[in-house]
DNA sequence: TGTTGACTTCAACAAATGTTGAACTTCTAG
DNA sequence: CTAGAAGTTCAACATTTGTTGAAGTCAACA
């Protein structure tokens, strides 16, 4: 059973408005009625919170279309593990990526060290 | 010696532009001259790296105003060891929640799992 | 004092990620 | 068949975080 916008958006959790736009981005796609509305897959319920979760994760539109246009058509769930994977690989990275953020706010330690150096020559600036 | 925006922007870093965006949504503060340019003080550096770190750690400018106001004036360097503190705090916090969406990912096991029902009664959606 | 680079403000633009509304069409239940 | 809910497109708006450009002013060196 072919699901219209507003099912999608009421089984994955998101707007109606966000579905459109996915669609426009390429990360959701549609069959059309002959009324030219649109029918999705239950499958793409599954598609929708995959968007979601690499949102949370920090990919961008962009990037989440890549990664899901790497997809087989009709993806297995094998298919959707790898995805999942990878998105915890990235995650993890993304990780890594705010430890050594922190690594430099806290072992640097030089980052405020700021006293009064030895009395320069320049023009004295008001 | 007070910093022009062009010293503060060379010195942490970040265009003019952004210091005076920055100053326009009270993360920094500067004096005038009697030509209404801006000085800001040396502690100003620390000040804007500051404010970069945060952005990479994910906090936005609302945010980062907010613990940027509770700093006393003039903080003394533990003042931005404490800071420093909480920004590594939070970096956790978003680590921890990025796990957290992991495990929905990986553990929960049944974010795709859509196989036909039984065939249902209702009207038939073309 | 004059020149010139750096500063000022303000408005417009940019990209990402949607939401909202208007005007119109389609679908489905009764 | 028809009413009303839900769909369609398109344009405008919203938010965040700045950048860019125009028009004009200031400051520091010579």
């Amino acid at each position: 059973m072919p699901l219209t916008v507003g099912d999608l958006a009421r089984a994955s959790g998101v707007a109606p408005s966000a579905v459109r736009f996915y669609e426009a981005h390429g990360l959701l796609s549609a069959e059309r009625t002959s009324g030219n509305q649109r029918r999705f897959h239950d499958a793409d319920v599954c598609r929708t919170k995959v968007i979601r979760v690499a949102q949370r994760v920090g990919l961008s539109v962009a990037e989440i279309k890549q990664v899901l246009d790497e997809l087989p058509p009709d993806p297995a769930p094998e298919d959707w593990q790898r995805l999942a994977e990878s998105l915890v690989a990235e995650a993890h990275r993304r990780i890594q990526h705010l430890q050594q953020v922190l690594g430099e706010i806290t072992g640097g330690g030089k980052l405020c060290e700021l006293k009064e150096p030895a009395t320069s020559v320049a023009g004295s600036r008001s």
